[in-house]
DNA sequence: ACAATAGTGTCTTTGAGACACTATGTG
DNA sequence: CACATAGTGTCTCAAAGACACTATTGT
């Protein structure tokens, strides 16, 4: 039997494969808190728990993964994510009542302002402080995706600037440095911090500021691909 | 409808899911080159083209996604990989003729020694040398599975010592530099690579030599959870 | 003027790079 | 002994930590 013939008789549905979906950890800072995304379950399994954002591939307009998670997060929050990395898949037999399941699992971050209102319409998504989803019912083992996805992204801020991506086109140094305090769980040295960005040349600088009290900070945007650079030597653990 | 008559009525095979495998770049070190091992592919798709070890999850027998890996990868090498680690998920429509296809790539190392006579009595699989898999048929997106998997493993190179995974239980310090400048692809100071894995208490001094020709030098192994560790500072780049 | 916050100067400390040196085996 | 390879001493250099200092706003 040669290829096309081969193709043309196999069927897929023919064997047992494992269900198959995708989720996102959709992050962001808020109130000088991590959020996360997380929308209620309105069908079994499951049903009335929280979980992640995401869901089944749809074959027919997904050409790949990173499609199938755009469109469910674009679905909770109205845009476009500005960054959108994957974590990692979790599979077994023990994670879904349903049977064996795999899932695909991406770490995405957006500012709050920038979805705000879309989310306040959904009436299923809600951001969630990260530090109350353990009193939260969670769907699946979305409570390990998710603790897993912050860890990541804590290491993250260790040695690059990917946490800006939680932040608005515009902010301020003190404001990133704030975010990745709060992610690593530590003060920073303001010195350290100012000069490792500085000789990455990561930021343009809008020649904005922005006053609250005290004096006014610049504002930075990011440049592109600021997601890319890893500095050699990571913060202080 | 409450959930146990749900899952009653549940049958995943009414949808049409993408196919779902695993796979795995599993590495050696062989007479200085970087090796991959290889299996050829004896059923369409792409028959006749060489392709990674992997295949599809058996439900009956796979608790989690390791085990499927696991399981493929001792069938090709008759031992259990020292290191395995999930690498990133490949999933699109056009990766595979047979349709929509998510593929889980692990990355796995072992020592060449700890299975050559199982691979040599395989006779499907085959190491490779990196730098050959070019000029090879190779099935599906496999190269760029290789590909990717060979940069991260750089990377592993500049802040871990997980590459030690890839050499025989007892090594040599040079042993150990030489697998890292070949995958960095550039010569190391020596006091730099013996200060920092010195200092991380990484090994452990087995009091037993090696002499080939001159000094001989000091054997090590490595000691458990050696993979999670990393350097705050890179190697140059 | 003073409170508050942004941003800098500069010294210390850590650990990598460079490279010459010593040490220990073999024929 | 010479040769080869293992392993060390020690200086330089880059970048983070510490912390005191100056700068710019509002009240």
């Amino acid at each position: 039997m040669n290829e096309s013939d081969f193709l043309k008789n196999y069927d897929k549905r023919s064997f047992d494969t494992p269900l198959i979906t995708v989720d996102s950890v959709l992050f962001t800072c808020h109130e000088q808190r991590l959020h996360v995304l997380l929308v209620k379950r309105d069908e079994h399994p499951d049903k009335g728990c929280w979980s992640l954002p995401g869901g089944f591939i749809d074959q027919t307009i997904d050409t790949c993964l990173e499609d199938t998670v755009r469109r469910k997060l674009k679905q909770k929050t109205g845009v476009d994510a500005p960054y959108v990395e994957q974590l990692k898949s979790y599979g077994g037999n023990a994670r879904d009542k349903r049977g064996w399941a795999v899932t695909v699992c991406y770490s995405a971050l957006i500012a709050f302002q920038a979805c705000e209102a879309h989310v306040a319409s959904v009436s299923d998504a809600r951001w969630h402080p990260l530090d109350d989803i353990a009193e939260l019912a969670l769907a699946f083992d979305h409570e390990t995706l998710i603790m897993e996805a912050r860890e990541r992204l804590r290491q993250k801020a260790l040695y690059s600037i990917v946490p800006a991506y939680a932040l608005p086109e515009q902010f301020t140094l003190p404001e990133l440095q704030k975010l990745h305090e709060i992610l690593i769980d530590k003060p920073l040295q303001k010195k350290s911090f100012r000069r490792r960005i500085e000789q990455a040349e990561l930021l343009i600088d809008t020649g904005l500021k922005r006053s609250e009290s005290g004096r006014p900070a610049s504002l930075y945007s990011l440049k592109a691909d600021s997601a890319e650079f890893t500095f050699l030597r990571n913060l202080e653990n």
